[in-house]
This record gives C-alpha cells, structure tokens and sequence, in this order.
DNA sequence: CAAAATTATATTGTGCACAATATAAAATCA
DNA sequence: TGATTTTATATTGTGCACAATATAATTTTG
C-alpha cells in the first residue's frame, strides 16, 4: 500500500555504494597514510607531485588542480599544511605573479621512498583478485570520463 | 634512472578512481538535490529513513548511523538541520533517555514524492548502459563487504 | 544496593570540498 | 595607452567526516 518505490532503496543507488566504499577505503589508508604524517588528500596531492617529477618547470597550483580535480579553496590550505611540514615550497612565478610554483623539498622526494609500500601493503591486506581491482579501477575511470565530458556542460 | 615507480602512479590507484568518481557522482546529484533543499549526505539519511518506514518504531540515530556508517558527530548536526528545515523531529526515549527517535515529519513525508523522481534523473542524463550501472553497484557493493568483514579488527 | 563498566548521543576540533567572493596580475581591446 | 576582461590564487563561510572526549543514562558486578 505505501509507496514502496524501489527506486528509492538505499542498497540500489549507486551512488551510496560509491559513497559508502570510499569511504571505507579511504578508512584503510588512513593508519597506513599516518605514518607518513599525511592524510589521504594530501597523500593524493603528494602522488600528483611526484608524478610531475623533478624536471620541467615546477608544478602550477592548477596543475594539480586540474589532476586530481579541486580547486584553489581546497588546496591552497592543504598546500600550506604540506609547506609547514617542510614537503615543499610555494612561490610566485617571477614573470607572471600570478601563478605559484610548488616544489618538492628533500623531504619530499625522500617520503616518496615511503610511500613506494602503500600501494602494496594495502592491496595485499584486502584479499581480492587483483585482477577484480584492475577491472573496477578501469570501470570507475572509464565512467568518470563520461560524466566529465558531458558534465561541465550540461 | 629516477624512481619511477608506476605503482605510485595516479591513475594506477584505484582509491583515486573512486575518490574521483565519488565526487564526480555527487556533483551531478548536487544542482538535483538543491531543488528539494538537500545536500548529498542529507539525501542519504532520508533515504535511510524513508527506508526505515512509519510503521514500527522510530528509527534511532544509531540505526541511520549503522545503515550509512556514520557515526554522532556526523549524524547529531545533520540532524538538527533537517529538523531545523520542519523534515523530522528528535525526541528522546521515554525508557531510555540515551536514545534519541527519528520521526519523519509530513513535509518529511511530502519529500519523498518530490524525491521519487532523482534517481532516474540522474540515470538518464548519463548515456551510460543501465546494466553497466548495475554490475558496478554489485561490484562496490561485493568490496564493500570485504572491507567490513576484515575491517574493523584487522 | 553501590561502584564500575557500558551504551547512546552530543560536543569539540581538524581537515577537507565547494560555492561565492576578493585580490591582484596579466592579457585584450578600444 | 588606458579601460576592460580574463586568469590564478586566496579568502570566507557552510557542511560534512572523523577522532577524541564529554555527558548522561542504563546495565552489570561485587
């Protein structure tokens, strides 16, 4: 007699599985990512320097922001928390005011040689065919990009 | 020569898969939701309650926090803001005065039929495949459940 | 029954996300 | 060139998440 919508069931959406899993797995890199003194964001933040590399011009605040999708109210805050830590420095470009350079401190580069084991110790505490994980990591990719390409617009 | 690591590669996580994805997700859900008032967490807790029923007993904060894994300092603001917007009330237990009772208020009610319409919504604008939505939620769902077996011991 | 332990919710504090706005510098245009 | 527009980052304010702790009520124990 109610209106039993289906529909509305919390165990079909999508988007609370996406919700509740992130979570969850955010919630397993947290003691791992603690060792490292880092949280989770800023871990992502990290990666995304450190995949810029020491060559070439040093990484823009947009570079990273165009990589890992937030803007300058997130992280012009985290930046500065990676910056107190010692990881990096920020400073304005010479020839264009505007931008803020980052780069990697010694620090920063040698967390790295840390961080090298997070990717494993978390795979391995999981028991799940890796391959499963491949598979999932190319299904969420693949959909991103289409909620990216039509999504800025429509 | 450099430590080029592919495991610490960005697009090599799955966490920044889904990081991603999540919020990508939310995104489209936000300008929808925002019609009814509703964040995306709020959402959720209606859903949950909604879910949960007006028959029976009232849902108890920790019964929503057990179905979304959300515990007080989540719940009790979020709350007494969907309280404050005249959707539920918050009463104490008569016999037990720890617990706190979650009654959907008629406007409470009244949402859901505005609500009812969201999630196709959000399929339709997404040119993606239904059953590919399906297989995904299954698999989140699936590693959701590994997590939590092994999770909160080990 | 009284003391201790447990339970349910609330509070406090930190760190994201994100919208909206501000600031300042550079590029474009009239 | 001077005014306008655009661009890059910063700031402000709100609302989650989550850890740690507080509070108060119930249950368990000695």
């Amino acid at each position: 007699m109610n209106g039993d919508d289906q529909m509305l069931a919390l165990d079909n959406q999508i988007c609370f599985a996406l919700y509740a899993l992130n979570r969850a797995v955010t919630a397993r890199y947290r003691p791992v990512l603690a060792e490292l003194g880092l949280t989770y964001p800023q871990y992502l933040v990290m990666l995304a320097l450190w995949e810029h590399g020491p060559g070439g011009e040093a990484a823009r605040v947009s570079d990273i922001g165009a990589r890992l999708r937030l803007d300058s109210g997130t992280l012009t805050p985290l930046l500065k928390r990676l910056e107190e830590r010692g990881l990096l420095t920020r400073r304005r470009q010479a020839s264009d005011e505007r931008v803020v350079r980052l780069s990697l401190t010694e620090a920063g580069w040698r967390l790295r040689e840390q961080a090298r084991e997070v990717p494993m110790q978390l795979v391995c505490g999981l028991d799940v065919a890796p391959e499963r994980l491949v598979t999932l990591r190319q299904e969420l990719r693949s959909l991103l990009e289409v909620l990216e390409r039509s999504g800025p617009s429509d």
